[in-house]
DNA sequence: GCTTATTTTACCCAATAAGATAAGGAGTGA
DNA sequence: TCACTCCTTATCTTATTGGGTAAAATAAGC
């Protein structure tokens, strides 16, 4: 595993360990609820570990809550500032 | 690549190809982009090969999308429902 | 300190994602 | 038809996920 995405995986794997200790479970249960292994979830909660995107589905299934919850910070505060504007590219640089 | 999960993988490809074209990009552009294999790609976006979650992150930063924006179709319509009220777990079943 | 539960880590091995390359459609336009 | 572009698929090779097991930390309770 490269060390690119290494932040974002941490990130995720954080908000899994939250929502799976919020759901009073530990590792094994959540093994045995997920289907993923339980060290690979320890590598996965700790950011050590890539993982798949179905993983990542059955993780969330098994949490009972959606995917969406496990890759973005629940924006309480400001405002998404999702907006580009149509920002377009410049593949001059590729070609 | 087992069975299960396909129809998300499948929903998640269509959106990478809907934001691929919205941009006017094909896929050799979008694999010099992301760093993710234009075969490789063609299958992410029939929905015939799982992926790593590190290779969505780097799709959804080339398309200048967030990676929530492939995962969830955006509710224009109604509310999300998202409403679990603490259900809890049953764990007897399992131990 | 000791015991127990939970997590982390290490090892081996199978399954598979992913890159490179090449070949085969499918579509468009001259 | 030919040329061009784009997408798909196949094959091969490599890298890594992921399961199983077991052993070593770590945490919590007594």
């Amino acid at each position: 595993m490269k060390d690119e995405g290494r932040t974002e995986l941490t990130a995720v794997g954080a908000r899994i360990r939250a929502a799976r200790e919020a759901s009073g479970l530990n590792l094994h249960d959540l093994a045995l609820l997920s289907g993923v292994s339980a060290p690979n979830l320890s590598l996965i909660e700790t950011g050590k570990r890539d993982l798949r995107l179905t993983s990542l589905f059955r993780i969330a299934a098994a949490l009972r809550i959606g995917v969406v919850d496990l890759l973005e910070t629940h924006s309480e505060g400001g405002p998404a500032a999702h907006d580009d504007s149509g920002a377009g590219y410049d593949l001059e640089d590729y070609t």
